[in-house]
Parts: C-alpha cells; structure tokens; sequence
DNA sequence: GACTGCATGTTGACGACTTTAACATTCGCC
DNA sequence: GGCGAATGTTAAAGTCGTCAACATGCAGTC
C-alpha cells in the first residue's frame, strides 16, 4: 500500500494504489533524465513495477501523460514568476525579477520546459494562459514609470518582452549562443536585454 | 535510372542511383507534412520504394538524416538572411527585412526550424555558426548610425536583437500568442519589437 | 456479512519503428 | 574480363504504443 516506488519495485498488492501520480513523478524524473526523445511509456511502466498496459487506466495515450504534465508545468511555472514578483517594488526590478525567473525555470526543468512549448493540443494552451498575467501587470507598471512608452499596446510590448525573454530561454538552453562566442548566466542575459528594451 | 521518385514508385534498377538526395528530398518533404513527430525512416524508405535497411547506407542512423537535414535547413536560412538584407540600405530597414526573413523562414518551414534548433549535437550547432552573421553586422552598422548604443558589446546586442526575434518566431508558430488575444503577421510583429529594441 | 459493480491491474498480442548482420547486385577501375 | 567497393535486399532482434480480454479487489447495498 506504499506509495510511488522509484525504482523496478516488487508490489505486494494487486493494486498499485496511486500509480497515477506515481506517473506523474515518475514521468517527470525520466524526461529530466533522458529527455523528451527519451521518453517511454513502456520504460516508465517498468520502472514502477507495472505492466504496460497499466498506465491506460489513467491516462488515454502517451501524449495525454505529456500534456497532463505540461498542465503542471504551466502552474509551477506561473507559481515561479509569480513568487519572484512579489519581492520586487520598482518596475523595472519586477521585470528583471520576471526575466530572471523564467530563465530559471527552463534552466531547471529544460525538458518539461521543451515539452510545455512544443506543438500541444488546444487543452494545454488554454492552461497556459493565466502563467503569463504577471508578464502583461508588469509591463503595465513599466508604462505607469515611463520605463515604457505609455502610448502603446500593452499587450504589444509584452509580446515582444515576452519574447525576448523566451528566445533567451531556449536560445541559451540549447547553446545557440556558442555561435556568439559568449556564455553569461542568466542575470547578465535578462540586464542587458532589458537594458535596450526599457528606457 | 530516373532521380528520386515522390510516390511509392517501382524501380527497375537494382540500385536507386540517386538514393542519398531522394532521402533528402523525402524527409523535408515528410517533415513539411507530418512534423517531426511523425517522420519515420521506414515510412520514407517504403515510399522511395526502397528497403528499411537501404537508407543506412548513406546515413548512420535516423538523427544523422535529420542532422543532414538541419546543416542544409540553416544554409537556407542563411541565404533567406543574406538575402533579405541586400534590399536594405538603412540600417534599421536592415534589421527589420532580417527580422521578417527570421519570422518567414520559421513559419514556411516550420518542422525543419524546430528540427534546427531542438537538442541536436555540436557538429550541427556548429554548422548553424555562419548563419547569424548578417546579424551581427547589420547590428554594428546600426550602432554606427546611433540606432543602438554605441559603447555596448556589438555581441551581446546581436544576442538580445537574435533571442527576440527567435522568441517571436518560436511563439507565434506555435499560437503561444493566442495567449495575449492578438494575431498579427510577422511584419506587425518585427515592427513593434524593434520599435522597442531602437532608438 | 455476502453480493455485486466498477475502478484498476495483468496477459498476450498486433503492427510500426530503429537498427544490425548476412547476403546480392552492380559500378568503376585495373 | 575480373574484382573490390558501393549500394541494395532479406531477415531478424528488440523496443515501443496500444488494445482487447481477463483478473482482482474496493465500496457500497441488501
């Protein structure tokens, strides 16, 4: 009646008993050890000492797992950012603040990250939705001190804010900036894109 | 004797003559209409009308064909760069015709893009070196006419101009901006991001 | 407390895929 | 003309995703 095993572990019960999250869990480690390419239904359910079949019960294929996982990630994910705000007053250190959360976030979790913005259903783009909220309040911010121009679009410059720090995220996650010869940590990216972005 | 055929297509030849660029030509081709999700060695052999074991003879194993296929997707994209940049003769009309070929080479080519720049190995990464100098020049030239500042590292400019407009590709192709309830074309989308990023 | 239904697991199988080893054919060169 | 290397084929092993048929046991009912 034990939880999640994490290793090929002998069960006593017919029943797993929460092989659902044990899923979840276990789905999460082996894309953060073997990626998503390395990814495997049969692998995971292996692991947790269940036939292959099992894993059907709970979720109805392979992508329905990924998706369920990417819906976690989204919350994680906006958790993150969110939490960084908070310790921020000044606009421009909340963006900074921001930008150096999500960095993080696809540094820490580069698979679940991949995953999360890779082509997915419909289902998992409406859960990410509310992650980027923060994004948009503090470019409202920004406008309200001048470190952006008042007269235009917010939802405009978040896009373009928001895609600065997401090019940074997968362009240093895969080292395309070995291509510049340049290999800063995450603070010095996000400073000096903002460094051009705000005034 | 005939080059690659496009449909399962009977040769009369024991050999396929031609075998290597029909490969090519056929996983850009499966690429463009399946993703990279569902590109399959054996499907591809079977529609060149050839062995599951042929294609082995002229690529190591299934990522070395998508590698092929990544080193001759970033000589496009180069050229698509270079190209674009000829136009200009302003150096901000310069950056803005690089920043749509950016967006427009995602979004034509959309699987081999995310092919080139999903976790590949070094040799790959290292092909894809030339192809962000247009780049780099175009953003030193704007310096030179106090579009950008002129004390910065001319590299780490490249790198915030590069991270943005690849997060606007990155994003718009997979509707992340559905998010932010605005559909724009990518010239909207070059626009308004440079808007912000010169001065 | 036995009965029963539903959730959850297992077994066994199918078809597709990647990859390799062993064998066949042909091209190009001496 | 002959011969080796390049390029095909066949057959097989091993993995994977998925499903149908069957087994088990938990929960709630009489």
């Amino acid at each position: 009646m034990q939880s999640g095993p994490r290793t090929p572990r002998e069960r006593t019960t017919y029943h797993h008993g929460a092989l659902r999250e044990a899923l979840l869990d276990g789905a999460r480690e082996m894309l953060a050890e073997r990626g998503v390419e390395g990814f495997s239904l049969s692998a995971l359910a292996r692991r947790l000492g269940v036939s292959t079949a099992a894993p059907y019960r709970h979720f109805a294929d392979r992508d329905a797992l990924l998706d369920a996982l990417c819906v976690e990630g989204y919350a994680l994910f906006g958790a993150a950012l969110e939490r960084a705000g908070r310790t921020a007053d000044d606009p421009r250190a909340l963006l900074h603040a921001l930008g150096v959360a999500y960095l993080t976030f696809a540094r820490e979790h580069p698979a679940v990250f991949g995953v999360m913005f890779a082509e997915r259903g419909d289902a998992v783009i409406d859960a990410g939705a509310p992650t980027f909220e923060p994004l948009v309040d503090a470019v409202v911010a920004a406008q309200d001190v001048g470190a952006l121009p008042a007269g235009t679009d917010p939802r405009v410059l978040s896009r373009t804010i928001w895609a600065s720090l997401h090019g940074l995220a997968v362009l240093s996650r895969q080292r395309g900036f070995v291509k510049l010869r340049i290999d800063d940590d995450d603070e010095a990216l996000v400073r000096d894109a903002l460094a051009l972005l705000l005034r």
